[in-house]
DNA sequence: CGTACCACCTGTCGGC
DNA sequence: TGCCGACAGGTGGTAC
């Protein structure tokens, strides 16, 4: 499902009925997710108490003392905050049960997320290779422009790279080259300085105003609170191949890179 | 090291 | 109406 605003989105709706409750217990309904759930989330989380809900790229911690429990949302994860009592449905896999009497329920149909756990004062190989975030000051044009050099995938294709910068998904890449006037499928080598800054300003930009607006809704996507998302009717390429573009007219044409979709306008992008 | 491709899994949608 | 294939927001692993 999630991009970084979706996943920001979920952080910040679940934090405040999180951040200090005592975790009363856990429940897995299945052994795995797209990996094994270690022994650790059941033996330690009971009794500890969260201490913070922060995010890295699109990973979730949730803070304890003697280490962080991982969740990734993959393509179709959910999470929300409950009340104790609501009955499990299908593809409803792990229960985190709080003392506040309300429960964390981690909900995933394709099961592409994960459940791991972080040991306090480690850092989880995951997270280990990954790039900048796209809103901190690490990551601007000059940054994209020096690590491009010499690159020959497409430019989309560079800015998905988890190890490039974080958090930009199919969706938020096609709507910031859109955005810069860069053709998607350009090597990102031959890319110059200047517009990677446009570039960079793009992304900061566009996910910003999503994080702003809940993220974007999807079929699969709700915010934790149970609404939808609002950001979607302002997607100006993504999901309107064929359609006409919103700012010279001309049809909004799709490709394939690196095997996803990509939507881009063949007179605003070059 | 960089790049291209496959895999994981379920649900949904379009076409016949 | 029913079936079947293609596709979906991610990303680790592998093979070149």
């Amino acid at each position: 499902m999630p991009e970084l605003p979706e996943v920001e989105t979920t952080r910040r709706g679940i934090a405040p009925h999180l951040e200090g409750r005592k975790i009363a217990g856990v429940t897995l309904r299945r052994p795995d997710l797209r990996w094994p759930i270690p022994p650790e989330i059941r033996r330690l989380l009971p009794g500890q108490r969260l201490l913070a809900v922060r995010r890295r790229a699109k990973y979730l911690l949730l803070d304890t003392e003697p280490g962080a429990a991982l969740v990734h949302l993959g393509m179709s994860g959910v999470l929300r905050v409950l009340p104790g009592r609501t009955p499990p449905a299908a593809h409803d896999h792990v229960d985190i049960r709080l003392d506040s009497g309300r429960v964390l329920r981690f909900t995933d149909p394709r099961r592409f997320g994960c459940l791991l756990w972080q040991p306090a004062g480690e850092t989880h190989e995951l997270l280990a290779g990954l790039g900048p975030e796209p809103l901190s000051d690490a990551f601007d044009g000059d940054y994209l422009f020096e690590l491009s050099r010499g690159r020959k995938a497409p430019v989309k294709t560079f800015l998905m790279d988890q190890a490039v910068v974080v958090g930009v998904g199919n969706i938020y890449a096609a709507e910031s080259l859109f955005e810069a006037g860069i053709a998607p499928h350009r090597a990102a080598g031959s890319i110059s300085r200047e517009r990677y800054a446009r570039l960079a300003a793009a992304v900061k930009r566009i996910l910003g105003h999503a994080i702003t607006r809940g993220g974007t809704t999807l079929r699969d996507f709700l915010s934790p609170d149970g609404l939808p998302g609002y950001f979607e009717q302002e997607l100006r390429v993504y999901g309107r191949e064929g359609e006409p573009c919103l700012v010279c007219g001309r049809k909004i044409r799709e490709s394939r890179l690196g095997g996803r979709a990509t939507a881009w306008c063949g007179g605003c992008q070059r």
